[in-house]
RNA sequence: UACCCGAUAGUGUAACGGUAGCACAACAGAUUUUGGUUCUGUUUGUCCAGGUUCGAAUCCUGGUCGGGUAACCA
């Protein structure tokens, strides 16, 4: 990871072969001709604290912090809080938490509003060169002026106002003189240019209004774009990467950095990502909190980095995910399954084994010695011998998953039916033998016999079975609450719906299925919130982190495991 | 509409004038005490039309389609 080697051995053991995103070129390029006289790369990931981090927030911020990781540079945080109207500490801390915990530190912490004097001190300059000036229209009015793409805007009345006298105001401005709207400051360029952003734009509204750190110092307040670069610029940022919807406001940031004659920052965007069966904009996130259509931000349906936490997903997992979508300049569509994908990669190797029954039928094993407990191995991790195993207690009466038994079964159902011989997941061979229904014919239990030869799951006389199920001891069993959840949306892409139809009518109705008592292996009752497990067969749970009890776990399902029976018979059916 | 940006298998992403590759998905098979994992194989692609060139995904021209911008938001 250092810097030291420009060029490791193609056998260093680091990371794969990976070709270099387009931003990584540019800096190799930079690096290769010295453009910034030997300073580190120096970027920084900028949120707004206005919301929650989400998904797409974790592609920037590995991108950001991986790419000063890679080339031995720093990687600052920095908040940009220009609008005290929308912002909150709230914001600042749970923004903090997410880049933390997906597995970066910043080294340098600032927010924007630390910069309030100098940038204050700037527009001054440009004021007095000329460059900028008190316009005392209304929002309509400037709005109106501005022209379209077609016609050029139409100078400002107040334009030219002399250096004094816009000093003055601006100076007045600040004391806290006007009222909100009465002025604001502009850039003095060009209300012809082709490129809208460059029609005079406004630097500084007034704003009385209390900001969460510079609390009632100031009433005027820069605008993103008279703050943005110099900020970047103070901080020595050599690569400002942000989205492509600031494309166009490059044009603006290169003018004042230019015109202030301060440290030339650039900037880069790249694609934004989308994720199908999702949303991803603060203003639909907020619209699913504020509606009570999800428990909170950190609704384990929620693609924000504290509903994915709260889902099971580890940083490992994220990182690997955007690792793998890359960086471009094309506004990709992402498949859910690669963060799915993502998951199960990561936890596969990590998550111990358990076993837990989520739709229980009861099984009678009509052979099994009254009264006898007999407690069999059970492997920990088969993908990591040193998880070591456990002992699962077997008894004479059983749960196990109501999918795992049909009475008529077609011909590519492996599991447990009437004269059928299975194994019990490290336990013994089982064979259905009757099959009892209650009043309305419903299946209620099932009367097996067991092999006693076959403990631990094989038979000595070399029998095969097709299938392997997994159950739970009736009177060993705990019961906890396990939470199903599914996409969030039904449809690939939420907005995909016809004019004047609420994309929230895309929601997916059964994105959230609790059931109130699963049957759990004992070994879970203590199972600590935030951890995770595969249950077998079934999927990865994790323990939830908030609504868990001492000795009374809950369980998210995460992800399921890929199920080619269920693939299969979701085909046969359409 | 104007300006800017983009377009490579289903989805992403490489190839930087010289054999279109990789991952996920899909499909088929092998292995399997998880219908998981792992392994092997297969299918599917350069938006269109011209031009330059021995040779074009790549360079040029025109078009098509998609996105962004037109806040006293960021």
């Amino acid at each position: 990871m250092s810097s030291a080697e420009p060029n490791p051995p193609a056998d260093s053991p680091a990371t794969p072969e990976r070709s270099l995103n387009f931003i990584e070129q540019i800096v190799e390029e930079d690096l290769r001709t010295n453009r910034w006289g030997g300073l580190p790369v120096q970027t920084r990931f900028p949120p707004e604290p206005n919301g929650y981090l989400h998904i797409g927030h974790a592609k920037s911020i590995c991108l950001n912090f991986g790419l000063a990781k890679k080339y031995g540079g720093k990687c600052n945080l920095r908040f940009d809080d220009t609008n005290p109207t929308t912002e909150d500490t709230e914001y600042v801390d749970s923004i903090q938490d997410d880049v933390r915990w997906v597995g970066f530190q910043w080294d340098g912490l600032y927010y924007a509003s630390d910069y309030f004097d100098q940038l204050y001190l700037w527009a001054e300059q440009l004021i007095q060169e000329g460059l900028a000036y008190v316009d005392s229209q209304s929002v309509d009015e400037i709005a109106k002026q501005r022209g379209t793409s077609t016609e050029p805007g139409v100078e400002s009345p107040f334009r030219n106002r002399s250096a004094g006298e816009n000093l003055d105001l601006f100076r007045r401005m600040k004391a806290g003189e006007f009222p909100d709207g009465a002025h604001v400051l502009r850039a003095k360029i060009d209300m012809a240019q082709t490129h809208l952003i460059m029609r005079d734009p406004v630097l500084y509204r007034i704003r009385h209004a209390h900001h969460h750190r510079t609390g009632d110092k100031w009433c005027i307040y820069p605008m993103y774009d008279f703050a943005h670069g110099q900020c970047d610029s103070i901080e020595k940022v050599t690569h400002s990467i942000c989205t492509l919807e600031f494309e166009t406001h490059r044009r603006l940031y290169d003018w004042c950095l230019e015109k202030l004659r301060i440290f030339p920052s650039r900037q880069y965007e790249f694609a934004r990502m989308n994720l199908t069966y999702t949303v991803m904009s603060k203003r639909r996130l907020l619209e699913l909190v504020k509606g009570n259509l999800v428990s909170g931000w950190d609704d384990p349906r929620m693609p924000t980095i504290c509903g994915l936490r709260r889902r099971g997903y580890t940083p490992e997992a994220i990182r690997a995910f955007c690792e793998r979508i890359g960086v471009a300049r094309f506004i990709s569509t992402i498949e859910m399954a690669w963060l799915e994908d993502a998951l199960r990669d990561d936890l596969n190797k990590r998550a111990l084994r358990v076993m837990g029954v989520l739709k229980p039928l009861k099984v009678v094993l009509t052979n099994w010695p009254a009264g006898q407990v007999d407690w069999l191995d059970a492997v920990n991790n088969p993908e990591d011998e040193s998880a070591g195993s456990r002992k699962v207690p077997f008894s004479g009466t059983l749960y196990v998953e109501q999918d795992d038994f049909m009475e008529t079964p077609p011909k590519q159902f492996f599991r447990l039916s009437p004269g059928r011989e299975v194994r019990l997941r490290y336990a013994y061979f089982i064979t259905c033998n009757e099959v009892v229904k209650d009043a309305s014919g419903n299946i209620v239990e099932l009367r097996c016999t067991y092999d006693p030869a076959s403990r631990g799951g094989n038979s000595p006389d070399g029998r095969k079975v097709k299938s392997t199920i997994h159950w739970v001891s009736a009177e060993h069993a705990i019961s906890s609450e396990v939470r199903l959840y599914d996409h969030l949306c039904r449809q690939p892409d939420p907005n995909d719906v016809p004019a004047g139809v609420d994309w929230k009518t895309t929601l997916n109705p059964n994105s959230l299925e609790v059931i109130p008592s699963a049957k759990l292996e004992p070994s879970l009752s203590d199972a600590a919130p935030g951890s995770k497990f595969q249950f077998e067969r079934l999927g990865y749970f994790c323990v939830d982190t908030v609504d868990s009890r001492p000795a009374h776990p809950i369980f998210n399902r995460a992800v399921t495991l890929k199920d080619s029976w269920a693939k299969a018979q979701k085909k046969e059916g359409g």
